[in-house]
DNA sequence: CATTTGATAAAGGTTTTCTTTGTATCAGTA
DNA sequence: TACTGATACAAAGAAAACCTTTATCAAATG
């Protein structure tokens, strides 16, 4: 009863064979092409026969070879089956359930860099994405609660609004500047006690007395954020979430950052049991606690 | 495109599935049970699926795996038919040419060892073993002679005779003992030149004058042995071949080893070229060096 | 209830396998 | 013919996969 050995050699040769080429099937695998010639060399070795007869262009099998073609073909298309059937290719895919504010405007625009080193690796965040959503527990949750995980950064609350705003300011009520300006309210920041809104803001730093509540409310910061940039007035906003924006000036904090509030809970990091052990997730979790780290740095020199 | 990964944990797995236990698909690739438990687990943390369902009685695949089923076993029984059909099993067997009385007395007496440790490996020596002959170049040859190959030993010829014949000697002509008593001559000693038999022994040490050709002529080494345990009477032999004989008692060496001829060549190996990367022939020749050199110095020992 | 058998876990070591780097060879082209 | 690009080959060191060992545990067996 003879057990197969040299499953990688044998899967190299038939490669080569179906490929052509050396190169052809150190594509196919993502090795290098020496890798590949190593791999069938060992084979030959092992056999002491000559398997494939190589030129510049193109392969042929040997004789010896010719006569096992078939079922090696045979072989590894079934594996192929396998492959698919197994569902291999999950472990292509990355899925996440994250609060929507952060994910809309944190980890998407940041997204791009990770998916250029890593191409193969697709997405599903809240839903949509490069693939389907898939029933039961997603890869990753991240929130900003205190239902444990690893910690990324804690944000912090500050006013923005839109550049032409900040006129209007200077020639306002110099003691309460704020007094009257239209305020932009995320649902978030009335409904719940532990996102700190406006209200907080004023009552902390001053600026404003009357009507702390009043404004419109949005339901997501992405379109408060756009009703911002258009200077339809004055939000409560996450800093890590608009960096970019206020560097680039497409926004501004017309009060200095140190009169921020700090939010109830950082935002955290939870993996799916198991999940640890998947390649792609592993080095997804790896980026995202770098960049996380980076916006970390980025608070705390804005303090 | 997905190119299968995870090779030999398929292969781990569709065996585990056939044989009802990791214990039995183990013994099949002929490793620890501990490793075929590796091999799957590893698989599954990377699809983190279970894939079969583990008890002390059996196993059983999960649903999950039930539909890669058909295709894993058409898989690897494709691959084994590629297996035979390139002539794994080759890889099992070694085959030598050596010198006839070598061969019989010195090798395959000392093979048995060899065997215990390596059950698969099978030998055809001279045309005889556990499988057929081959066509084509032998893996070994060893012979006595000067075409090269690593030395092994060199031999000493001695003249033998069965425990019976001492006393003869000794009621004999104190000047020539051996005058008159009859001679085993190997028919290679009387054609070759280079292989040293009575007439040169008779001629550096004396005890004989007349007749030192006489006598019968046997084709090989293991006939005329056996002949001189029969008292027939005495030989010149190489002290190699007959080591174990003498500790045993069922030969003796009528004169001190001193009085030995000295083999023209040594017994040499040469190895079919590209033999050296194959394992079964590495283990072989490591073994044969080995055991080689302990006969070297047991011959030192008695000069 | 003791024993045996088989699965599991962790640690450590070994072997394979891969990448890197550099060279040689061939086919097509100027 | 010399040049150029693509490919195969070789060797060495690095990385990853793989296996064994040892010990533990649970079910099955006597």
């Amino acid at each position: 009863m003879p057990t197969t050995t040299h499953l990688r050699s044998l899967q190299a040769l038939e490669l080569a064979v179906r490929q052509g080429s050396l190169k052809g099937a150190a594509d196919v695998l993502g090795i290098t092409p020496a890798a590949v010639g190593q791999r069938i060399r060992s084979l030959e070795d092992y056999l002491s026969t000559d398997l494939l007869l190589r030129s510049r262009s193109g392969l042929r099998p040997t004789r010896e070879l010719e006569h096992a073609l078939t079922d090696l073909h045979t072989a590894f298309k079934a594996l192929e089956r396998v492959t698919e059937t197994l569902d291999f290719q999950r472990t292509r895919e990355i899925h996440i359930v994250a609060d929507t504010d952060w994910a809309e405007l944190w980890l998407v625009p940041k997204l791009a860099d990770f998916q250029e080193e890593n191409p193969n690796i697709l997405f599903c965040i809240n839903g949509i994405g490069d693939v389907p959503i898939r029933l039961g527990t997603p890869d990753l949750r991240i929130f900003s609660d205190d239902d444990g995980g690893e910690v990324l950064f804690r944000d912090l609350l500050v006013p923005i609004t839109g550049p032409d705003n900040l006129r209007r300011l200077a020639d306002w009520d110099p003691v309460n500047q704020m007094e009257g300006l239209p305020l932009l309210h995320l649902k978030e920041q009335i409904e719940n006690e532990n996102c700190p809104g406006w209200v907080d803001w004023f009552e902390k730093f001053g600026h404003r007395e009357s009507g702390t509540d009043r404004g419109v409310h949005y339901n997501n910061a992405r379109l408060a954020l756009k009703a911002v940039k258009l200077n339809v007035g004055f939000m409560v906003c996450g800093l890590s979430l608009v960096l970019r924006d206020l560097q680039e000036g497409t926004i501004v904090h017309p009060f200095p950052l140190s009169q921020h509030l700090t939010a109830a809970q950082p935002y955290r990091l939870r993996l799916r049991s198991g999940a640890e052990k998947q390649p792609q997730l592993q080095k997804f979790v790896e980026w995202l606690m770098a960049t996380a780290h980076e916006t970390k740095e980025k608070l705390a020199l804005n303090l």
